[in-house]
RNA sequence: GCUGCUAUAGUGUAGAGGCCAAUCAUGUCGGCCUUUCACGCCGACGACAGGGGUUCGAAUCCCCUUAGCAGCACCA
């Protein structure tokens, strides 16, 4: 029965339900839990740390916080951390902007910590003189000994006045890396000793910071809190790994009498298949292993851009797997899904012939074949093939055949003359090759193609594909029987393109 | 080791004591449609980690076991 018959069938036994045939299921991104406190609109941040592009990683992070900005409305920060000297790579300061606009996050404000070292240093000195905070000139070996053993160094006994002076001695230069610490003062008898007096500032000498002509840098958790409470944020969503710098940061909050953020933690995504690790990366790229921070072994979103991958793809994966406490191991084949629904109505399709045989078609009449752009969108026309009797076939597709058909075009039968094939023409009815179960392959003239690379993660393939494809640079196309795939490059007579998935 | 978090089908997810012989998506398999092994449609497969308890009743609450993860940095 075809659509039409369906259709007018169904128009005479239940018309009432004709409705919901033409319903398209809309695979919308489900609804995240509500967050509390959210009535009256948030401001959340997405924190990420330039050292290089952003990944997956960062996207789960900054597609949930922009989630929930969309959904109650507010601000949305963008706070570039960059209080470690050697933690920041120049260029990933450009590179966070541009992956952060692929995303298409609803960021309304950027923010450097590097622009914000006095308003630390200023926040440091009233929590000193508060009480809340000392120096502290222990060799770090020393003090994590005195500290899991529960015991106070002796910089702690010291008074808000010598304190002070020593801020001041830091801040003046007077002191070295790793002579020093700022110490923030907590419980010595916390359960947990990764919760005791924990370094809230620190001397950098080398190397120096891009932004900023300082040694004395602020830690991730008194910048943290500082700014959470200055930027006015109201809800943080992270993953685990900061469940215990949630509660470190408590502890300024609780000393300056601050109300903190509203917080989730969701569970660790374990991720397969491609390289994550900053470092990782950065080396293989130096090494030549990697083309680039593009690479398609890499989890970078402009590697899964290069791969075709839509932002929206990545945004609805990420909606899908939520914000919760398990921990998950993400899977590209959702995403692949989740990309396939956004690209498949708009991907033109197009024939690619793998590893290719050219042969003569003995016996073939010239013919034009017309094969639709979009078999699901007749209004986009059709693309012209000119089949003389040359044409190339995909091997593997013909390999111990002995009757296909060439789609869209006709059918020939293949004689094997040890594995040479000897191809002749058998004729163009469709009716034919399907009672002799011939198989239907894609194909190309032999004087009208484009010699085309598809990029794959587990290698390349060699082959050649439709002329017209050398339009369709930056567009996702699908080669038919094979896969969609992102045309990166159509210059000089020769189309790369990478694979993107099935 | 210490501290804490988590545990639903291959994967992701819903489920906040009876509506659950457990939702949805993805995946796999079968069928329909189709000159693509795409899309769409129909159907099937497949899970409450294990053991105790509380309760008339537990995927949901408690305890234990097991497993995974995180933190214990002068990184973020």
């Amino acid at each position: 029965m075809s659509q039409q018959e369906r259709k007018s069938l169904l128009l005479e036994i239940a018309p009432e339900l004709l409705d919901e045939l033409a319903e398209t299921h809309e695979r919308s991104s489900r609804e995240l839990p509500a967050l509390p406190g959210a009535g009256n609109g948030v401001v959340m941040r997405f924190a990420p740390n330039p050292s290089g592009p952003l990944h997956l990683g960062h996207a789960r992070a900054s597609v949930l916080n922009d989630y929930y900005v969309r959904r109650y409305g507010g601000r949305y920060v963008l706070r570039i951390e960059d209080t470690d000297p050697r933690r920041v790579d120049p260029e990933a300061y450009g590179m966070v902007l541009e992956d952060v606009e692929w995303l298409g996050l609803g960021i309304t404000d950027i923010v450097y910590q590097s622009d914000r070292l006095d308003i630390y240093y200023d926040w440091c000195r009233k929590l000193i003189e508060l009480g809340g905070a000392y120096v502290c000139v222990c060799e770090a070996e020393r003090f994590r000994e005195l500290k899991l053993r529960g015991k106070a160094c002796p910089c702690r006994e010291r008074t808000v006045e010598e304190n002070l002076e020593l801020w001041q001695q830091m801040l003046d230069g007077e002191f070295y890396e790793g002579d020093v610490t700022v110490r923030v003062k907590t419980d010595l008898t916390h359960p947990d000793p990764a919760m005791r007096d924990y370094s809230a500032m620190r001397i950098v000498n080398a190397p120096l910071h891009p932004r900023v002509d300082a040694t004395v840098f602020p830690l991730m958790n008194f910048s943290v809190a500082v700014d959470d409470h200055l930027l006015g944020i109201t809800h943080v969503i992270r993953g685990k790994d900061h469940i215990a710098n949630t509660r470190r940061q408590r502890y300024i909050f609780d000393y300056f009498g601050w109300e903190p953020p509203v917080y989730r933690h969701y569970g660790r995504m374990g991720i397969s298949g491609v390289v994550l690790s900053t470092s990782g990366m950065r080396e293989g790229i130096k090494s030549g292993l990697y083309t680039g921070w593009d690479d398609i072994h890499l989890g970078t979103l402009r590697a899964i851009a290069r791969r075709g991958i839509k932002a929206e793809a990545v945004r609805n994966a990420m909606i899908d797997i939520g914000i919760g406490e398990t921990d998950i191991s993400f899977s590209w084949e959702n995403l692949y899904s989740r990309n396939k629904e956004i690209v498949d109505p708009k991907a033109n399709r197009y024939f690619f012939v793998p590893d290719p045989v050219e042969v003569v078609v003995e016996g073939a009449p010239c013919r034009e074949a017309h094969a639709a752009l979009h078999p699901g969108d007749p209004s986009r026309g059709a693309r012209t093939l000119v089949a003389g009797g040359r044409v190339l076939l995909p091997k593997a597709d013909i390999e111990g055949k002995s009757m296909v058909r060439l789609k869209d075009l006709y059918n020939v039968r293949i004689a094997w003359d040890g594995d040479l094939p000897r191809v002749s023409y058998a004729g163009d009815s469709l009716e034919d090759a399907r009672r002799d179960k011939a198989p239907i392959i894609q194909w190309l003239p032999a004087d009208a193609n484009l010699p085309c690379t598809l990029l794959r993660q587990e290698g390349s393939l060699e082959g050649f594909c439709e002329p017209l494809v050398a339009g369709e640079r930056d567009n996702v196309v699908q080669f038919e029987r094979i896969g969609f795939a992102r045309v990166d490059s159509a210059d000089g007579g020769r189309v790369s393109a990478y694979f993107a998935h099935r």
